[in-house]
DNA sequence: ATAGCTATGTGTCAAAAGTACACTTTGCGA
DNA sequence: TCGCAAAGTGTACTTTTGACACATAGCTAT
């Protein structure tokens, strides 16, 4: 025990997000941009994260990161797992940043990855520490990332579409009131297929998730729609009675 | 960033493993019993786990103490998730007992979570530096765990619940033929609650995804059974054609 | 005022999947 | 040869899914 106590291991941890928000159009994900440093492309992008810092929770530090980020607090945030390969950090062109930013730019790096779901209008950007500047980049605009952060995307990519069959947690990417096609349009981008106009209304309104407000639009030159909200209450009774498919 | 630097956390990193085995009759865990120190009651039981060593990936460090545990390499194995708790260790018994095992034994630890199936049949308990003493206790024996080894164990069932709906996963659990209400009771002690056995039977015959044997039970008190085999190649071409979900 | 545009909003039918349910069969053992 | 215990099998009903097309409301441009 005591001689092999050299070779544990004892690295850093930082917590990165996937922060996901919508459009009415499209789901978009909020990167961090970074001058590349060896001079062969102008820029490179990355996730948001930061090291956690001594007596921090990793779900406390994802937040923390997330309302240093955009101001916001109470989002829904969903840990994605951890990510250790001691080679995340040894990409060339990743090196030459970290050698810029941090003490010990070689040291091993643990990162522990959430993704989050924010309504795109209560987002106020902020400067922080460790995002100068900040993009909401369309997902299927989005190039290789640094660091193992495309991987750290596609398995958040993966589980928010495992999770949005299962559960509505779609509703956080949109605002308090919307329109049924904004809604439809929402599972589309997230999904990544077509669903059928009708069946997805009948869906929905069958289990009751969303009720119909006396409140149109305006000024839209077409039938204006009329406004909707999520319900949660039904939403609870449905969770207590064992519903937890929406088979989409 | 140089003041903030002696604030980030620096700590040990662990790989915990839930190791899940099927007696035919009930899903099992693999525990570690350890003697309490503080004489109030005899023995207490843990989830089997090492820190993880410099240069390796978590992935690979998880695996390293399975088999080192079981002696069994090629184990289906997946992340349950990262937890950091600050406080994850501050149980008072789990402090007496990590004093008298670790150098430091106050420093902080985040674990990785791991759970794997095994078939029980291949299993040979090997002796290993960090369990002494191992037992399988069926599910809902199983009291509370040390540390916060009982959350981790729950996360994993819910993963593991989620997932053989899924996938074919259970497969791992059973020796390479075993009989259809072998494996229709291994998907009840999974999902815990009973499925209609002709449904059930359909179901996987549907799918094409168990072959029959030419072989019968021998020497059973009533109709043998014909044994039966998970067939890889149908399974490969169902989910090569999008089919991931099995709806039980 | 009216014609045209655009997205909203609505119903039906057929196929597939799910659910509930009970009796016969086989081989062993007493 | 009788009893036991688990294996094995089919049907009818309900629910869910999936495919599909046209009328409507309000704005805009003429």
């Amino acid at each position: 025990m005591q001689q092999k106590n050299k070779h544990e291991l004892n690295p850093r941890v930082s917590a990165d997000i996937v922060i996901f928000g919508f459009d009415f159009n499209q789901l978009k994900v909020l990167l961090i941009e970074r001058e590349n440093l060896d001079s062969t492309e102008g820029m490179s992008q990355a996730l948001p994260g930061d090291l956690i810092y001594e007596n921090e929770d990793l779900y406390m530090a994802a937040s923390r990161i997330l309302n240093e980020l955009t101001g916001l607090t109470d989002i829904y945030l969903e840990q994605v797992g951890a990510f250790g390969d001691p080679n995340r950090l040894n990409k060339e062109q990743d090196k030459l940043w970290l050698k810029s930013v941090r003490q010990q730019p070689d040291e091993r790096v643990i990162t522990v990855a959430y993704y989050s779901l924010v309504n795109l209008n209560d987002y106020v950007p902020q400067a922080s520490s460790f995002a100068k500047s900040t993009v909401w980049v369309p997902l299927d605009e989005i190039a290789e990332l640094a660091f193992d952060h495309s991987k750290i995307l596609s398995k958040a990519l993966h589980k928010l579409k495992e999770k949005i069959m299962m559960q509505p947690i779609g509703f956080n990417l949109l605002p308090e009131k919307f329109t049924f096609s904004q809604l439809h349009k929402l599972y589309e981008s997230i999904l990544g297929r077509e669903l059928d106009k009708r069946n997805f209304r009948r869906k929905m309104l069958k289990l009751k998730l969303v009720e119909s407000l006396d409140e149109k639009q305006e000024g839209v030159p077409h039938k204006p729609s009329r406004y909707f909200k999520f319900n949660e209450e039904n939403y609870n009774r449905l969770i207590e009675n064992g519903y937890d498919n929406f088979g989409f």
